[in-house]
RNA sequence: GGUCGGUUGGCCGAGCGGUUAGGCACUGGUCUGCAAAACCAGCUACAGCGGUUCAAAUCCGCUACCGACCUCCA
């Protein structure tokens, strides 16, 4: 059972700067951009985590874990600041394991900075800072009134909340080091153990091919695409245009937002959509003409290839093919079989991709006699073979975002809202 | 500068030594009153230069671009 739990960064400076700015409580920030954050994660149709605990409610558990490190011979103490001693943690461990870093070079690449004479290597990472006057965020320790190092919350909250030993760390790349390598020193260093099984990092964004940087004014928010409103678009995209878009580059790649991409997405999307809903009305026959149970195995497959989606999205592809054949009478498939395609998509589009149709068109106690008296005016207009009016008519509904389509047993329509 | 990763057709994007990835766009055909949708067919690429191999987008080397990290920033 999957308990996931999402690490709020609550933490000084950027915070800090803001609340001042904004004459407002830290606090008050970190509420604004969390409830930002859960309103886009919402329209994502992400799960809520099981819980987001938040660092500055956690100073007690990181005290102790730091005092841990300390008792363990692992740390030491300047000037009310407490440092993590990574050459000696070397010497028994293996600092650098998971980035494939070599503590030797890193030692030989240390450039002189500002701010680090207290620490005995430039490596060393600080589990606790005695605080500047000026600093907002400050507790009392056993060292000095000060705060936690960065890395220390991740390490004292996964441990509290999933065990001191849990299956999946996810991240983005940029964290791999050193923030993430610094999690498995620290936890080495106060309980012996590695904290996690398998760590998952994401790659970065980019846009149009150049990296996304407020700096390049390409930054683009999760808002702005829901709503349309920057420069580089040209509309607004669906919560779940976005869901797909990324599904359909494998995570560990870099991930390249444009305009065109994010129409073809589109495009791409409802053709998939399309297919689901009309696989769960197409006619059956004795036997089939594909083999959906291979099918569906190439699905478990690729979604058990380090979670590649994009190859799993072909097969869907694949999927919604064999339903549009079997619509046009080019291919049949028998009743075992359609329950089976059906389960395909229930499974891997909706239930693990996320993906599924907006609940705007269907059951609408106006819509649906309208549309049917409208669609009825037009069939009549067609059989007089007046089609000045039945072409007034669909392209009217087209201009309102109706799609219809003339089929054997009538016309259908959808509505792109 | 150091370490690591990337460069695929008009666009996005899989691929991990031999087989059509897939989507979007485009072209032709079927269907249609005309469309739309759908189906069929076509376009079919692997940054450059060398090397290994019966066989390389895929392995090795060099070059050129691009990026991430190496900045107590969470």
């Amino acid at each position: 059972m999957a308990e996931p739990a999402d690490d709020a960064e609550d933490g000084e400076d950027k915070i800090a700067k803001k609340a001042r700015l904004e004459q407002l409580e830290p606090m008050e920030i970190v509420q604004i951009y969390t409830d930002s954050y859960h309103r886009s994660m919402d329209m994502l149709n992400i799960r809520h985590p099981s819980i987001e605990p938040r660092a500055s409610g956690h100073i007690i558990e990181q005290i102790k874990m730091t005092q841990d490190i300390i008792d363990n011979g692992f740390a030491y103490e300047v000037n009310g600041s407490v440092y993590f001693d990574v050459v000696k943690y070397n010497s028994s461990n293996n600092y650098g394991k998971l980035s494939g870093r070599v503590l030797d070079e890193l030692l030989e690449n240390t450039r002189d900075l500002a701010g680090q004479e207290e620490k005995r290597n430039g490596v060393d990472f600080a589990l606790w800072k005695k605080a500047e006057p000026e600093h907002i965020m400050k507790w009392p320790s056993p060292w000095s009134l000060g705060f936690p190092g960065w890395h220390l919350e991740c390490s004292t909250m996964s441990a509290k909340y999933l065990g001191d030993y849990f299956d999946i760390h996810g991240g983005g790349m940029d964290l791999l080091f050193p923030h993430h390598e610094c999690e498995i020193a620290q936890s080495q260093a106060a309980n012996g153990k590695d904290p996690v099984k398998y760590w998952i990092h994401n790659n970065m964004i980019t846009i149009d091919g150049q990296k996304m940087s407020k700096s390049l004014g390409n930054f683009i928010t999760l808002e702005e695409l829901f709503a349309g409103s920057h420069k580089l678009l040209s509309q607004a995209f669906e919560p779940g245009t976005v869901r797909f878009f990324i599904l359909q580059a494998h995570y560990r790649g870099t991930l390249d937002f444009s305009n065109t991409a994010l129409e073809a997405a589109e495009k791409g999307l409802n053709k998939l959509l399309n297919g689901i809903i009309l696989a769960k009305k197409i006619a059956t026959a004795d036997n089939s003409t594909s083999n959906i149970a291979k099918l569906r195995e190439e699905c478990i497959k690729a979604i058990s290839d380090d979670f590649n989606t994009p190859v799993l999205i072909s097969h869907l592809f694949e999927a919604v093919r064999i339903t549009n054949s079997v619509n046009a009478g080019e291919e049949s498939i028998s009743k075992d079989d359609l329950k089976s395609l059906n389960s395909i998509f229930e499974d891997f589009a909706v239930d693990i991709l996320g993906l599924s149709k907006n609940q705007n068109q269907q059951g609408d106690n106006l819509m649906d006699p309208l549309m049917d008296l409208i669609l009825d005016i037009r069939q009549e207009s067609r059989a007089n073979k007046d089609f000045a009016t039945s072409d007034k008519i669909r392209d009217v509904l087209s201009k309102l975002n109706i799609t219809t389509k003339d089929e054997d047993g009538g016309t259908s329509w959808s509505y792109e809202g």
